[in-house]
Formats: structure tokens, C-alpha cells, sequence
DNA sequence: TGGTTGCGGTACGGAACCGGACAGAGCCCT
DNA sequence: AGGGCTCTGTCCGGTTCCGTACCGCAACCA
């Protein structure tokens, strides 16, 4: 009687309601009730798989996606051979926001960057009549805007002042958020490629979070061991864009991202059973 | 019999009444008569010097600037000690968008970058008042938000995958794009805080660029000579947002920025004849 | 006119990072 | 068990860029 019920195939969008208690998504659980019925019937459950495209640059953005697990990488590419990561996105936002900013086209590739993602789709009509009708609806998610251009501020910031192994600190928190257990499932030559660096510096930026037993590292996996130390090393790389996602969404609605100390995502959890 | 009598003093808001013909801010004269009706009542044009703030990152919003001259730097800091630019704002923009995305809270440092700057400034209460008021007028205002953060997925992309030359050639272009003449008033020092690089690079740099004979560089001043030359040299580190503006809020309208090919800013000066 | 100050040019060693390459280690498939 | 593949660990020289320092020059001021 979980939400799993809904989740393989894409049943008709008319038979099924969503109730807002179903959806694992921070932004639609923070929504007042009115709001989240105006996006409900609309809303559709869909599967994806690591390497999914959730948006295409350039292309029309006809859907939007509210994802409830896994995460997704935005990443801006320069003539189309590399792409680089400008951000991530998760359960706490959305993807397909230029909609919402009167631009009806994706500047950038967003990708789903875990094995196994979900996230409650809206065709755009649907979308852009509801936020038409609700000021706090769109509020709500202009909000979430806010923050990931912070999260873009960041990036930039870090990107010119700090060593690989710091910034690499701060990628490793930034999924860590956005996923369950503390195992994230990437190879060095993905996050090469999104950190714009070469593969082999990071086999040795982990080595040396490993030796400062911050992290284990697997095959294709970076197991968080020790999260405050990770942030200690991230230093203000990290932190400013969570703070405002909870001073924004968070606070007054019992949500949050992970919490600051070590440990489960506990808001979550108990709001879930 | 120009804009210019309004220039100096503050005069008081209600005796005075702008209108669109009247202001040299892109976004403003890009509104419909109506939208711009909304907003005109609460208009006041001040002065600013260089170095002067438009806002201070952590500080309540408390009125909004729309550059009609000058160059504003948007910039994130670390720990309070360096600072780093993330994105420039002049005449095509405005300054205080936080509030539009329903943070009353400025996330950044935002400063004058030119010795003589102008704009026209709306107090926070009288804006979002209009913004609530016309749908059309919050798109556009929404779409100028949307091509700023275009402009900070390119500075990402470029300090993580270009030398120094060429991301200068960058920061050259943005600040030309947004100033009347050729010059642009600015120390090496200067730049090289906002660019995240040494004092002494920002002079190598521009060394190179000016042996391509794409500037020319005087104490605290560097000409634009070869503009084509340098979106040659900047490559896709330049373009794509400025064609998104174009797109988004150009076309349509008559406005533009400084247009691709080398010369004066022909859109703009016409229209003000 | 001479001092003061800030800006620009230059130099040097060292650190970070790159591009490329190669070998071993883990994993899947047959 | 063995073959093939991907991912990881490691190494090389070379380059970019940093930190620092020093000096000359321009502008400003008394």
C-alpha cells in the first residue's frame, strides 16, 4: 500500500491521483494543499535509469520532473564534446525551472546520475496553467530556482579558488544529500568528466579523502564514512545553498535536506511513516 | 531637455514621472507601455561611483536597480576574504532579482563597476506590488533572471575548462557589451580578484591579447580594438547567453545587445534618437 | 619640485594539474 | 575456469599557474 504500487509502468494518468503524502519529493510535500492538487491529477510517476536524459539543451521543454530518487546532474556543455556539471538536483527541487522563467527551452543537459531514479512527471500545459493560477504554487518553486543558482554560485566559486580534493569534498556532500544510504555509484572518469578534471586526479583526490577516512572508495563506488569530517574538508564550499534551502522551503514545513551531523535523514523518515 | 535633468540630486518620486522613451535600461524599454506604466510611478535615477554597492549579500532587499549605465559585478565570497565574480549586470538586466524568485534576502555582493554609473531604482514594496499585478511583467523580468544564470553555467564551464587568456577575452567581451565607448576602466588588481587568478597573470594575459592587437591596454584602462578578434579568441566561452537574451527578450522588440559584428551600438543608439 | 602612492612589468622557484600511457585488479559472460 | 572488458592505480614529462618579490613608472599632491 506504498507508493511502489504506481511505479513500474505509466498507468493512465486520469485513473490514478496522487495523494501528497505518496509523493517523496521535498518541494511537492512543502506545497499547501490547494497547490498540490492543482499539479496532482497531472502528475505521473516515471522510472529512469543512470544515464536517462531528463532535458536536452535546446530542445522544447514539454515535460517537467519532480524526482523522488536518484539524482539528476545538470551540465552544460562547450561545442558539444565535454560536459561539465553546473549542479545537481534531486528529491528537494525540480528540473525543466526555464519553463518557469518564460523560457520554453532546456539550456542544458540534465541527466539522471544514479542506477536507479524516479520522478513524478507534468506535461508542461498542465504545469504552466497551474502556476498561472496559484501565486504560493509558483512561489514555492521560483523558490527552489533561487537556490540552485546559489548552488551555480557555488560551483563557480570553488571552481576558481580551491584544490580538486576540496571541490571533490563538496560533489561527494552534494550527492550524499540527494541519495538514501551513503553509497554513491560513480566511476572516476564520470566524475572526471563533470568536474572538468582529468581522470586520474581524481583516483588521487580520493585516495587522499581515504586516507583522512572520509570516504571508502569501490569499484564504481564512494562509500560517506565520516560526513562531518567530509564538510570540515569541503570547508565553505559547502553549506551556503543548504542553508538557504532550509531557510527558504525548509524551516516552517519540517523539511530539510540530510541534516547537518552525520546520520539518516530523519525528517523524512518519520514524515514517511 | 533630456534624462539628463533628472541626473544629480534625488528629486522627490512623485513629481517627477518617467517615461519609457526616457530610460537607457534595455529591460525597461522592452515592457509594454502598460507594464512599464506599473512601475514608472516609483522610478527614481541615482548616481553611483565605482566600488559603490547595490547590494550587500545577507542583507534585506530593500529597493531594486535597473542600470541604464555602468556595469554592475555580481560577486560570491568565500569566507569573507576574497571575492569572486560569478556574473555582470548592466543596462540589459536589473539588480535585486532574489525577490522576484521569492527571496527578500541578497545572496550576493553586488558593486559598481564603472567610475560613472546610473540607474533607475524601485523600492522592493512598489515592485513585487507590479510584479503581482501583471503576469507579462513578471515574465520578462523572469526571462532576464533566466539568461543571467545561462551567463553563470558559461562562467562555470570556462574557469573549469580554459586558460586565463582566453576567459579574459570573456570578461573583456561582457564588460564591452555593456558599455557606451571602447574603454573599460578597470586595474589588473582588479581584475584578478574577480577572475579568481594572480595580479600578475590578468597582466600576462592581457599581454597576449594585446600582441593579437585584440586590445589595447592603458594604466587602468583596456580598449577594445579587434572585437571580432576576441569572441575569436573567447571562442564558445562567449555568445550563447547573449543569444539567449536576443531570443528571449531582443528580437521581438528591437533591443539587443552590441550586436555580433565589430562596430557601435547601433539598435540601441537609434532607438534613442 | 620632490615625495608618496598605487599600478604595471618582470622574474624565480615551486605546486598543482594535464595529457598520455600502461599495467594490474575487479567484474561479467560464456 | 578462462577471456574480455571496464575501472583503477601509477608513472612520465610538460605546462600552466601560483606565491612572492622587486623595480620602474605614472599620477597625484604639497
Amino acid at each position: 500500500m506504498t507508493w511502489k504500487m504506481f511505479g513500474t509502468a505509466e498507468p493512465d494518468v486520469l485513473t490514478e491521483q496522487f495523494r501528497q503524502c505518496d509523493t517523496k519529493n521535498l518541494l511537492l510535500r512543502s506545497l499547501s494543499a490547494q497547490d498540490f492538487a492543482l499539479l496532482a491529477p497531472h502528475l505521473t510517476r516515471v522510472p529512469f535509469s543512470i544515464g536517462d536524459p531528463l532535458s536536452h539543451a535546446g530542445d522544447a521543454i514539454d515535460s517537467l520532473c519532480f524526482p523522488e530518487e536518484g539524482i539528476a546532474g545538470v551540465l552544460d556543455a562547450l561545442d558539444g564534446d565535454h560536459r561539465y556539471a553546473v549542479g545537481l538536483i534531486g528529491a528537494e527541487g525540480f528540473v525543466g525551472w526555464p519553463l518557469l522563467l518564460g523560457n520554453s527551452r532546456s539550456p542544458y543537459d540534465v541527466v539522471m546520475r544514479a542506477e536507479r531514479g524516479e520522478a513524478l512527471r507534468i506535461a508542461a500545459e498542465h504545469f504552466v496553467a497551474a502556476v498561472e493560477q496559484s501565486v504560493t504554487l509558483r512561489l514555492s518553486l521560483l523558490r527552489f530556482v533561487n537556490v540552485f543558482m546559489i548552488q551555480m554560485g557555488r560551483t563557480i566559486v570553488s571552481s576558481l579558488a580551491h584544490s580538486i580534493e576540496r571541490r571533490m569534498a563538496r560533489w561527494i556532500l552534494l550527492y550524499h544529500d540527494r541519495v538514501r544510504d551513503d553509497d554513491i555509484c560513480m566511476t572516476h572518469e564520470e566524475f572526471s568528466l563533470m568536474l572538468g578534471v582529468r581522470r586520474s586526479s581524481v583516483t588521487d583526490a580520493l585516495h587522499r579523502l581515504e586516507e583522512e577516512r572520509a570516504i571508502r572508495a569501490g569499484r564504481g563506488r564512494i562509500t560517506v564514512r565520516d560526513r562531518a569530517k567530509l564538510m570540515r574538508l569541503a570547508a565553505d564550499t559547502y553549506g551556503h545553498a543548504e542553508a538557504e534551502y532550509r531557510r527558504l522551503l525548509g524551516d516552517d514545513r519540517g523539511l530539510s535536506l540530510r541534516p547537518a551531523s552525520h546520520g539518516q535523514d530523519v525528517a523524512v523518515a518519520t514524515s514517511l511513516g
